[in-house]
DNA sequence: CGACGGGACGC
DNA sequence: CGACGGGACGC
């Protein structure tokens, strides 16, 4: 087990500062301390309705990658006794998205789990333990993406400007690697998705007092949806060849493409189509609402180097919008990615694949 | 630095 | 029928 019972003692030893400033401390969600273990809000208002669990279960954040359900399970029996934990794993690949749920059998063993263990030191991280708020649908999609922010403002000051919409659960400022300076991007999660949206309806394509540009507020992509996981499922496909691979023969599914093959291998006369100094883009369109990045993947990598994948949303939904764009290095990957795929049947949808047009015009 | 919403009580 | 993006999505 790797997890041992004398990591209790390290308990409060390491409780976070937090940028060096504790006024207000209870509304900095992002980092890991935790001062204020009081119920999660409206609990204390009817607790004649709340859940039962309402005073046992916890969320436990930023959990190791390798530990395992029984790890987490192990690690709070050392308070008392538990009577659930729930280690979430992502949906395909089964690895652990860093946070699970203790239930404890009895309610001063989650409040002591709260106060010994939150904050505790493991491996590289630095858990967070806090009571879960009830399940609900309306504490969904509840995470916002901010840009354009004046790389001036501190996480204090971008709180300051969201929290009059409701209860901001955590927040973070995206800061240059190198230099340590903000990068204007910042993610506000509400507690429910109702205050997100006003948040957004009322800041998006606002400017911050003093500042020359407006900021975007939206609903942030779904973790499987970012660049980040893109590259993951690249790495640990799951299900291609969902799409058939590069074969040799595949007249049977070949569509005529006035772009595709032959006579303009070089790049010499395509200027205005699908090519660019980094590779050949192509146009996907009459893609389902529910495709990500990840599809684009699947679909375009057995064919050749892909460079670039794009789902085009809409902004409120986050919706796919019917299509999309992909980039491939090589003209003759490209080529027979498009002659194999378009006309492709994709649900109850066939798929129009060609490179990308110019700008204007259809 | 570090992914905050599972699963199931169903009918 | 529809139809070609575009800062930045987690230091």
């Amino acid at each position: 087990m790797a997890v041992r019972r004398g990591h209790i003692r390290y308990l409060k030893v390491c409780e976070v500062e937090n940028q060096g400033n504790d006024r207000d401390s209870h509304k900095s969600g992002s980092s890991v301390k935790q001062e204020e273990y009081d119920m999660p809000n409206g609990y204390e208002d009817h607790m004649g309705d709340e859940p039962s669990d309402a005073k046992t279960n916890l969320i436990i954040n930023y959990l190791p990658q390798n530990m395992s359900q029984e790890e987490l399970r192990s690690l709070f029996s050392s308070i008392g006794e538990v009577e659930s934990a729930k280690l979430i794993r992502d949906k395909m690949g089964g690895h652990s998205l860093g946070y699970g749920f203790v239930n404890y059998v009895n309610p001063n063993d989650a409040e002591r789990a709260i106060n010994t263990l939150n904050g505790l030191r493991l491996q590289s991280k630095t858990i967070k333990v806090s009571y879960a708020r009830p399940s609900s649908d309306s504490i969904k999609d509840a995470n916002l993406y901010i840009s354009g922010l004046p790389k001036t403002m501190t996480q204090k000051d971008v709180e300051d400007m969201f929290t009059q919409y409701g209860h901001i659960i955590n927040s973070r400022i995206l800061v240059d690697q190198a230099s340590g300076l903000s990068r204007g991007v910042a993610f506000i999660r509400f507690d429910k998705r109702s205050e997100a949206e006003e948040a957004i309806k009322d800041l998006n394509g606002s400017k911050p007092a003093g500042a020359s540009e407006p900021i975007t507020v939206k609903f942030a992509a779904s973790p499987n949806q970012t660049k980040n996981s893109q590259l993951i499922s690249q790495l640990y496909p799951t299900q291609s060849r969902r799409f058939g691979g590069p074969v040799h023969h595949q007249a049977q599914r070949f569509r005529f493409s006035p772009m595709s093959v032959d006579h303009m291998s070089g790049a010499s006369g395509m200027n205005v189509s699908g090519s660019s100094s980094s590779g050949w883009c192509i146009f996907i369109y009459n893609l389902g609402q529910d495709v990500d990045e990840g599809i684009l993947w699947q679909m375009f990598g057995p064919f050749g180097a892909v460079t670039n994948v794009k789902v085009i949303r809409d902004f409120n939904t986050n919706k796919c919008k019917g299509f999309g764009f992909v980039t491939m290095t090589n003209y003759e990957e490209a080529a027979m990615a498009i002659a194999s795929l378009n006309g492709y049947r994709m649900g109850d949808r066939v798929l129009q694949v060609s490179f990308k047009t110019s700008k204007s015009h259809k």
